[in-house]
DNA sequence: CATGAATAAAACGGAGCCGAAACGGTTTCC
DNA sequence: GGAAACCGTTTCGGCTCCGTTTTATTCATG
């Protein structure tokens, strides 16, 4: 079963979130700050720098900044690879789960106002 | 009827739609910019530098700013009301309406495929 | 070992956005 | 008319992000 969704709704749902992001105080996160969080959260570990540039298609130095600027956030953490000292391996933080079950609600939050 | 998104599918669904979104070679716009501009196609004209800064809680200068890049994509237009000629009047443009519109095209065609 | 490959991080220069303040043009109200 | 208020824009310094290149560390291979 597929969640049903028009493209009035998903575009009213997108603003409603995106306008609370906005006024909201939570660090504000840039697009491709989110999507390497997400996908930490959401996909199996384990997560290597490499291996998330490869599935976002950016440059290895962008998933770098981008967990330097989530780590100083305490969003996310990072160690290194006992078995292979080369990598680094990418965990979730209490604090990161956090934010993410918080974003979590308010898109629920917003799709239950829908109209129609 | 509302519709029904579990925190789970909601967190995918971002998640799919970012890294669509990273992915892809669409203009890439800063969190305000795109709150800014589903705000001016899916509101209710006439839309003014000063509303739009008062809905998103933000300072006029961002809403210019946003404006400006915006304006230089070809995503909305601005004109000055001819009324009360202190007011600039912001304005929908063909490639605007597109851009939104195949942008709501992607969240759908994400949530269609979601799990559960 | 020693050489080369692989990985993440750091360095560098360029571009964009931000907040605060100052600025011109326009209207309103005595 | 003239002073004050309003509106959008511009300017300024500072910060962050980006892409590329360079460095340092670690592993694999002969």
């Amino acid at each position: 079963m597929s969640v049903q969704l028009r493209p009035s709704q998903a575009l009213r749902l997108w603003q409603q979130v995106s306008l609370a992001e906005v006024r909201g105080k939570a660090p504000d996160l840039t697009e491709r700050q989110l999507a390497v969080l997400l996908t930490i959260y959401l996909d199996p570990p384990p997560h290597t720098v490499r291996g998330l540039a490869e599935k976002l298609d950016v440059s290895k130095p962008v998933i770098t900044r981008a967990l330097d600027t989530m780590g100083a956030l305490k969003l996310v953490s990072r160690h290194r690879d006992p078995n292979d000292r080369r990598n680094v391996l990418i965990k979730r933080t209490v604090e990161g789960a956090l934010f993410v079950e918080r974003f979590g609600d308010v898109v629920v939050a917003k799709s239950a106002e829908l109209p129609l």
